[in-house]
DNA sequence: ATTATCTATAGATCTATAGATAATGC
DNA sequence: ATTATCTATAGATCTATAGATAATGC
């Protein structure tokens, strides 16, 4: 106890990156502060030198997990290849197995939509700037000749990958989970080559 | 109090409904039994005449909310058009304003897909029925040569169903808002029609 | 007599706060 | 001396249960 500034910095960091992970994974009313703060090796009493109330932390961990997420799909996106196939590696990444499965660690623009949609301003704003990143993103790479038409085939592109891991993630049949990342990646990448 | 079992029927059906609506709009974790008896006119002790635990209650919940929007959709697929038309008709509603803005008797396949992914079985076998109904209703109206590409674009057109009023929900900015609802609904009815 | 609902409460958990303690940094 | 964290606790709320009460239905 009574550490440094630069040790408080470090559990601050600590505890927004717990509730990143937990909150994605369980949602945002899924985790007590207490069982955060013990998953960031730290007592609860603690967690008001950090934030000013529990909302605080919602929004720097929306803001985290959205991050997260962004980080991702930029290391695939940089990747020195052709618009097409960069789009191909992205689709197939964000509607692989490992990312359905990896709710702690993958894009919260899924994840997080609806505790986002009745969350505070600041975590929707947050929320708001990454989606246009990836249309931007998405934007770039497919082919199409008007601004106006690709700017609207990277909506529906990004609605799909989105939708199709929601329901990927809720149903309780593997074959059918399976078949809805299949379906929706095969689709994509035939519609954007 | 002490009613007959025709007026039990009625307070469980009353409860289960007024859980189907809050569910959706604040989250399975957003409203506690207390005020949700409260609103169906109950006071909190009657619930455990109603069900063995919370869980059972999500589990019905979840199936009224998916049997809503499942109605919903039927009513709106049973009009009496060619396939086209009846899809573009879909289409709209589920990416209209209304429906964006109505959470409590809204499709659950979006609202509730975050919080059925962490729900009891009950409640994901039901969402697993539920997008089975509507894959089947949408291949249906697909215009596609062979069964097997009719189940791949139906896949994908639920899946960019879901994720554009997803996304329109969560970001705080309406105009962004109303434009992934417009450019996903443009999308869609020009590469099934 | 049975039973649907009510009042009252137990026990757990949640957010938030107060004051003590043990480090850091002048 | 300052401060990051700890222990302890207040007060609210949550799920669940026990026993009382007032209807229904024989």
């Amino acid at each position: 106890m009574g550490h440094s500034k630069a040790e408080k910095d470090k559990s601050h960091r600590r505890i927004v990156k717990t509730a990143a992970a937990r909150f994605r994974e369980r949602g945002v009313d899924g985790i007590g502060l207490a069982d955060l703060m013990k998953e960031a090796d730290l007592t609860h009493g603690g967690f008001y030198g950090h934030f000013d109330s529990r909302e605080e932390l919602v929004a720097e961990a929306v803001e985290c997990a959205l991050r997260d997420g962004g980080e991702a799909v930029a290391a695939v996106a940089s990747a020195k290849q052709p618009p097409a196939a960069v789009l191909r590696l992205l689709v197939d990444a964000y509607l692989s197995l490992a990312h359905r499965d990896g709710l702690a660690t993958g894009c919260a623009v899924t994840s997080m939509a609806n505790d986002v949609a009745r969350s505070n301003a600041r975590a929707r704003s947050a929320y708001t700037k990454q989606v246009g990143i990836y249309l931007e993103l998405l934007a770039k790479l497919i082919a199409a000749d008007k601004r106006k038409s690709r700017r609207a085939k990277a909506i529906a592109a990004l609605a799909t990958l989105v939708g199709a891991v929601s329901m990927a993630r809720a149903v309780n049949d593997e074959k059918l989970s399976r078949e809805l990342l299949k379906s929706a990646a095969d689709e994509l990448k035939a519609q954007l080559g």
